[in-house]
DNA sequence: ATCCCATGTGTACGAGTGTACATAACGGCG
DNA sequence: CGCCGTTATGTACACTCGTACACATGGGAT
């Protein structure tokens, strides 16, 4: 039960990987730029995460949690009155703008469940999640078309240097809510 | 212009790191695992292309097209009284039924330009591309929906081990197009 | 014929990696 | 107190990688 002298070593540890996974990439991921940024010895990396596979599902998990907060903290999914593609194309506007470090972060994570079926049950949960929220305004096949919509109006961004146009998100939300 | 001994050196290499990345995925590619399956000293393809960005690029660019000629063959988006959104949705149904090598082959390097600013204008040639197809049949910003909707279909079903339902697809599809 | 240079090849080096493992420190328990 | 197992650490090994570079080869221009 009681860890002996840091039992926040593990946590550091994710933090430290989400650092890592933010400024390098994955490819940059490894269990000594871990224990680099995470200011720990090689050692305890590995014995607290033996795959970095682990230390990714963790991470990924962390990242979404966080997200999750940031999208019930808005609220406005509350109040059935309000234009609701208007909301996403909104919220999507704020998340792209400025840094795009943390989102590229999650993308990047997420998408790595592409290759690594590890990751793939948290990425489920991602999805599943956010549809949930969107459930509350709506029925669950719009809600899931909705955030697949929104994962490929980010990604088309993303991947082209496109500017994000928050009418036309709106707009094309708009023609999948019945 | 005439290459000495083996003009179709490149091409091979190339082709290569297509079945590499197919099998084993972006982070098992490297110029020697390319040079081993291509059959070619590891001088080659360090040689004819120097950065492992430059192999990426033309392996993406190489998948585009074929993917781009596998749309044209299949007709249906000539003939306009055909119904659209039908048509889109057994077309994902027939990409993603079977063996989904290529599939995932095709979207990683895809989605490896979220990290590789040097396959950014390839993703956005892609989507273009496809976008071009789509605007024979609807106007050109439904289009650029339509594109990013089945990317955030299939994306959901590739990452979440998630069974593709077609009807959904279709529907949703069919709700975008006005 | 001769020279030049694009093409092709082999090898070596230093850096970085996952992994294993022997050892140390310390908390809880008998 | 003394033992034990969890937690933590340092080091070493074998491997792969990108890169550089010296060298071979032969076609085309002169």
């Amino acid at each position: 039960m009681a860890r002996r002298y840091d039992p926040e070593r593990r946590q550091r540890i994710i933090d430290a990987a989400i650092r890592v996974v933010g400024q390098k990439g994955i490819a940059g991921l490894s269990h000594r730029s871990v224990a680099a940024e995470a200011d720990v010895p090689l050692g305890s990396t590995t014995y607290h995460f033996t795959t970095l596979d682990e230390l990714m599902v963790a991470a990924l998990r962390q990242a979404n949690e966080g997200f999750a907060k940031v999208i019930a903290a808005r609220g406005g999914l509350e109040d059935p009155h309000t234009d609701l593609a208007g909301e996403l194309a909104g919220w999507m506007g704020e998340w792209l703008a400025g840094d795009r470090t943390g989102v590229e972060l999650e993308y990047e994570l997420y998408l790595a469940a592409l290759r690594r079926p590890a990751l793939r049950p948290v990425a489920d949960e991602w999805a599943r999640d956010l549809a949930d929220q969107l459930s509350r305004r709506t029925d669950p096949v719009t809600a899931r078309a909705l955030v697949a919509l929104m994962d490929g109006i980010c990604l088309q961004v993303l991947l082209t240097d496109a500017a994000y146009d928050e009418g036309y998100a709106r707009e094309v939300l708009g023609r999948v809510i019945p």
